[in-house]
DNA sequence: CATAAAGTTTCGGTATATGGAAACTTTTTT
DNA sequence: AAAAAAGTTTCCATATACCGAAACTTTATG
């Protein structure tokens, strides 16, 4: 029986680092992982989608799809945390950071 | 003879922290500290922006609006300094880091 | 298991990003 | 100061984000 890697499957099902279905993946999952982050940190304080959606001025659908890794821009990433009274920054290690909240 | 802060003058002008013009004007300043990071990433490499965009995939013209802080996504930040061989994160204190590139 | 609460998806209209082409402006070099 | 290089802006068509409303699905709770 052969065993496989995460990494070897999706580079044999969606393809090798660089190919443009790879990039879009990748891409795909970043803005996965950022919307779980939202998540965890709106579960962190008890609240519900409806209820964070509140706070920021939006709907809990809105909500939902940002913690589903859809409508991510640097500025909506910036109104939740700010609404979830957490920092949010942009750590890019040659020159530092930018906060985004 | 009276001496102002900059933040008692942009609470002047722009309005105090919360309002909605404030909002926008230090959405503004965020991005323009984005972009001016990629100018100074792009510099450390001796690079024009045209052959930035050649790395990138993009005309010059599109670094220039980048690197003026206009439509700047998380996909295209990511995507950026992917380009110029550099790391970027979302930082979170309360949850850890997500790496865009 | 029935009901409510929480979360997700679809529809649809508006806003903003994408990025090429080309004109234009600023900066640098000679 | 003329020419070249670098950077910016405008125009424009297409794509994606934005986000409310409402239907729908999943998960808790009595």
């Amino acid at each position: 029986m052969q065993f496989y890697t995460q990494e070897q499957m999706v580079d044999k099902h969606v393809g090798v680092k660089g190919t443009p279905a790879r990039n879009e993946y990748d891409e795909q999952v970043e803005l996965m992982l950022v919307g779980e982050a939202i998540r965890k940190a709106r579960q962190a304080q008890s609240l519900s989608q409806e209820q964070l959606g509140e706070l920021v001025g939006v709907q809990k659908a809105q909500i939902s799809r940002l913690e589903n890794g859809k409508n991510l821009t640097l500025a909506t990433i910036g109104r939740l945390f700010k609404a979830l009274n957490q920092s949010v920054a942009l750590d890019i290690p040659s020159i530092g950071r930018v906060a985004l909240c």
